[in-house]
DNA sequence: GGCACCGCCTCTGTATACATCGGTGTGTCC
DNA sequence: GGACACACCGATGTATACAGAGGCGGTGCC
């Protein structure tokens, strides 16, 4: 599925952008929203390498729509932080490491709010609703756990969303999805190894027992260090990718 | 034509939306970059009440040119949660009560963790430039405090960017600012009154003189009840404001 | 007199035509 | 042989033309 998504420095010599027809390309919306969609995911899936020049004429062409929607979907997606302008036109935006750990320590920041304002005001109830759908959701994986794939970052970005939206404030899971979305394309890497899977799994159970109980100390503790791995390893193999880079870039 | 589209609570008579020419309209950029600039100023500073139907020809014909940087510049706020897509057409986003609460609880986040970051990671300093800046800035302000002023909540804003700004978290920064923004409209009321002016300069310079010292426990303080007393006069006004509204508001 | 249906009119969604600007390549001149 | 200038090409920025949808009002029938 995702297999040429690693990029080696750069996307394969094709047009670099998967064709109409896929899942999400349900034609129930408007062009706009649906070229809008679809490039979002080209782009935060990493099938859009940050060298490809995204313009509008290619990708009015793939699309098979005019300019205009494709207008559109870039301003969007320029207001999302996803693409950004650089010289002549707009390009993928992959953070760097310094933007990586940024971003990361912000999204700590708005996972432990989630937890930590229970904490503080004892009227806010995590939903229990919420967490037992995704407790019942993360047990059926542990009972089946899958094989190591990129795309288990988005059931994992699903549970983080979960957990936040049970906390009841809109702004700060808008928030967390929004950052989630924007470090997806290195998270990615976080779910190679069987190892980082399961012990996701787990964690994700362990925190969400710990809500459900009402033991918002511990929850909170789980949270932290959940994350924590998580950005230990993610940040490693951004560093390692990145010397990779260095290494193999011929003449930039 | 859209006579009553101004609804009886707020804004003078005229079309509800400043015409060109103010500072900002310097037209250096383009007239995408023009028009989504204007439009948010208006939709920001609420004169663009929140049932004024955003249609692109009458926003074409007042700005001077034709829907296309029109739509493009909507479709940009619409990213940013500054105007919301409603029935037939766009809106400008105003918060509600619970909104404006998960908001500020948001933006309290945000700027205690520009703190808190530096009392974590003793590598983390606050840029000494910036404060001293700011210190300055707000210093001369308390030599000549401003009278009340609801524009007085910009200058209120880029301080706390700057305090973020200083803590080195571009992500975050750029967050806080963001929110600072949606929020807006309704904070300009806490500086209707000289004694909410007088102690946010003197509270300013407060966490200013904190953070510079190195003292992060005290900054932090301070800017927790700084920014908790504001959101008690804001979230009391609006109370107070909403009421109004519906006992003023004309069957709706 | 009221209700229902039909038609107009204006709106958004989309495509396309036009303008302008920057880059590149080539040709000529020094 | 090198450098500069001009022209072409393709890109984005903008305007406008066209299509479909929805609301509103008018008119006719019950």
């Amino acid at each position: 599925m995702y297999t040429e998504a690693v990029p080696a420095p750069e996307a394969p010599p094709g047009d670099g952008v998967r064709r109409a027809g896929d899942p999400e390309a349900a034609t129930a919306t408007s062009r706009r929203d649906r070229v809008y969609a679809l490039l979002r995911e080209e782009v935060l899936s990493g099938r859009i390498a940050p060298r490809v020049r995204l313009g509008e004429v290619r990708l009015a062409e793939l699309f098979g729509v005019s300019r205009t929607p494709v207008r559109e979907a870039l301003a969007r997606l320029h207001s999302d932080g996803l693409v950004e302008r650089r010289e002549n036109g707009f390009y993928a935006t992959v953070p760097n490491l310094a933007e990586l750990r940024d971003l990361y320590e912000l999204r700590v920041t708005l996972e432990l709010r989630g937890i930590s304002r229970a904490m503080e005001d004892p009227s806010v109830r995590h939903d229990p609703g919420v967490l037992r759908a995704e407790l019942e959701r993360w047990e059926k994986l542990r009972a089946d756990v899958p094989g190591p794939d990129p795309s288990f970052v988005l059931l994992d970005e699903e549970f983080h969303a979960a957990v936040s939206r049970a906390s009841g404030n809109r702004a700060l899971t808008d928030s967390l999805v929004s950052v989630n979305r924007r470090i997806r394309r290195v998270r990615m890497y976080d779910f190679l190894t069987a190892d980082r899977i399961t012990s996701t799994v787990t964690e994700h159970i362990g925190i969400t027992e710990h809500l459900l109980a009402g033991e918002l100390d511990s929850a909170y503790r789980a949270m932290h260090e959940h994350v924590g791995a998580s950005m230990e390893v993610v940040l490693e193999r951004a560093r390692r990718a990145l010397t990779q880079m260095a290494l193999h870039s011929d003449a930039l």
